[in-house]
DNA sequence: TAGATTGTTAATCGATTAACAATC
DNA sequence: TAGATTGTTAATCGATTAACAATC
């Protein structure tokens, strides 16, 4: 299994890659994109070795298939379908932020809340009462979910998305949750993203 | 300058002491909280050192004065005024979701938005037109944004903020964007948490 | 004292980079 | 061919862990 900061890296030489296509280039060096990413030309030669992606001495690397091997590394070419729980404001930042999703394969399909006046089984991507998760999940093979619920309901709904079986979670709420061999796990925390951005801030050499 | 990762513990270090403390704990052992965070007790004791945390052999660290240094550290004790540029959905969950900020320390003190519909100068967080944004910043001594703007409008926005000499940006658009010497930025993209989760999912071991 | 933990140094591990032969 | 880039190995760098003397 690849590192973290690998695959991470993966989305950013897609994205650097989209632009480099939106500009009418089809081929590239690794050298260029290096100092487009601020990391060394063997790095992104390395990682495309791991991922067989190659290139020829002549012209570089060919944009076009580096970017379907990427997606096919990162399984874009099947649609993962997603569920959020919570479908407060940031439930539904997050649900009208999804329709951007400019790459295929990441669907958000349904929303669940336990406050009534908040179901819409008719609007774009309905939203359920929770009580209701259950059957959803199970008819529709459902292994992903983002948790946006307030803090004081994070943990019990965790405890029911494991429950459900579901495989992966982001969890938007600020109680911080550890993977289990069962369940990924991750935690995305506004507020330590802010604490982080004012400590290096106030910090720089 | 000390490590991101190494940045990113200590707001662990604290959501677990937080917890400890909640339970009536007033010393801790670094084999304790390694258990607790997955990690190795040498790193428990070496970041504490770093930071000048200082134990002894008889009962371990006390709680309290971890928490104060890591508040030190952190500058918590100094208020950050934020402000959010963009208020749509996502701008408006932010805002929201500030409130619940356990700790002292960050403060978004206004949004900022090219809708006149969305300004509403008496709110709990002022909404201001985006034209009066120079004044606010100059006015208030503002270092730090969270750009929540649509994606056509990021490029623009980031570069305003940049000429404003804002110091530090939180990005929540899908636009990438590297930092500069003068100016921090943080880009948090739920595309690639949602795109990384799925493909930590699909390769388990 | 005996036992256990801290603080710190040395060893290990993993990720990144430099270097270069092979290749076009 | 001459020049430049890939693919890959060796070297470097940094972060984490193991080990242990000092200490309570």
């Amino acid at each position: 299994m690849e590192s973290k900061d690998r695959i991470k890296r993966l989305l950013d030489y897609k994205n650097l890659l989209y632009q480099l296509q939106s500009l009418g280039f089809v081929k590239v060096f690794s050298d260029n994109i290096a100092d487009a990413m601020g990391i060394s030309s063997s790095l992104v030669r390395k990682d495309f070795a791991v991922f067989g992606i190659v290139g020829s001495q002549k012209g570089g690397y060919e944009i076009e298939s580096i970017i379907d091997r990427i997606n096919q590394v990162l399984g874009k070419n099947e649609i993962e379908k997603i569920i959020i729980v919570g479908v407060g404001r940031i439930g539904q930042a997050l649900m009208q932020y999804s329709k951007g999703f400019r790459e295929e394969g990441i669907r958000i399909i349904a929303g669940f809340d336990s406050d009534p006046t908040k179901m819409n089984g008719g609007a774009d991507i309905p939203v359920f009462p929770i009580n209701e998760l259950h059957e959803f999940v199970v008819e529709n093979k459902i292994k992903f979910a983002i948790v946006a619920v307030p803090e004081t309901a994070a943990r019990a709904t965790i405890e029911i998305l494991k429950q459900e079986k579901i495989q992966g979670i982001l969890n938007f709420t600020s109680l911080s949750v550890k993977s289990t061999d069962e369940t990924t796990i991750s935690n995305v925390d506004i507020e330590h993203e802010l604490a982080q951005l004012i400590y290096f801030v106030n910090n720089r050499k």
